[in-house]
DNA sequence: AGAAGATATTTTAGGCCTAAACCATTTGGA
DNA sequence: TCCAAATGGTTTAGGCCTAAAATATCTTCT
């Protein structure tokens, strides 16, 4: 409860009256929603959507990352890596072996049952993605998907210029 | 650096097949890309987004809000609203007062600080904002504004159903 | 009035995340 | 060769956030 079903967007007052301010609060009150969603859904498997991430990063690389690697590929800190690979190690989902060729480096790797793991979570985490996005219909999938690449350039072009 | 210029999407690869989850993975990486680069800019100017954000509930509501009504506004959790007003107390930008009605509860208000400093935080958000959407011309904004309306719609939908 | 339930809030334990300081190793010159 | 700079990681301190338990105060029903 008291986690209002209808999406609301913060600020929804006054200060949203120029629209790019409007556009941005739409597009977090969208994400943080779906998220927040998700969230709730792995914590209800026991895990949570930071080590599903992992998972699949390492799940498209049989052969192993390397820490900095994985920091690259999910764009967190390399020490918030340090540490969701420990705790993911610690319930042996990965194994951590030391790199041959560069002595500071290791390499992390999915387990057995890390893969076995993964696979489950990654066919549920689609059917809630289904079905959350159920009540668009795929030309407006589309469309919107068409839309945030526009942004997307957009931000790429505008973080380019710095500021 | 290692802050990846293109804004690259997680799980670019295997899984992002079905559409709907390949929509959902261009909505995060966009929507982090902005909120990480205006969490820095905060960070900048010695402060959040989640203090801005609760600044901003209170600038609207000039008579005060209970730490519920923060709560429900902001849609993050009871705790977290207590964390955040106290902080904000202690550094004299909102001020706590007893409920003349209800003694369990308390209204939080901005005092003159509070409101200056959001005030001049306020327009430093606009011009990020503005900056960073400046790469897309004001119908791609709304038609991306109007897709994101269509997915709110289908999300409210979605949820109501629960799963 | 008195007890049972509902509300408003805080506390606790814990997970995610970051920046900055720090250590170890490798590399690229002078 | 040898050292300075770069690179790979971990640690530390701290901020955001949550769910669940605990408090205190209404409210409501009998």
């Amino acid at each position: 409860m008291s986690e209002a079903l209808a999406i609301r967007e913060k600020h929804d007052g006054a200060l949203a009256e120029r629209s790019s301010v409007r556009l941005w609060l739409r597009l977090l009150s969208c994400t943080m929603a779906i998220e927040k969603d998700v969230q709730r859904r792995f914590a209800a498997h026991g895990t949570t959507l930071a080590r599903f991430d992992l998972l699949a990063a390492l799940d498209r690389h049989p052969d192993g990352m390397t820490m900095g690697a994985l920091s690259r590929a999910l764009l967190v800190s390399n020490g918030n890596v340090t540490q969701l690979v420990q705790k993911l190690a610690k319930d042996a989902l990965v194994a951590i072996a030391p790199s041959p060729a560069d002595r500071r480096a290791s390499i992390v790797r999915l387990t057995q049952a890390g893969r076995a793991d993964f696979a489950a979570l990654a066919a549920a985490h689609h059917d809630w993605i289904d079905g959350l996005l159920a009540g668009m219909d795929a030309p407006a999938r589309e469309q919107l998907y068409q839309a945030l690449g526009a942004l997307k350039r957009a931000i790429a072009k505008g973080q380019s210029l710095g500021s």
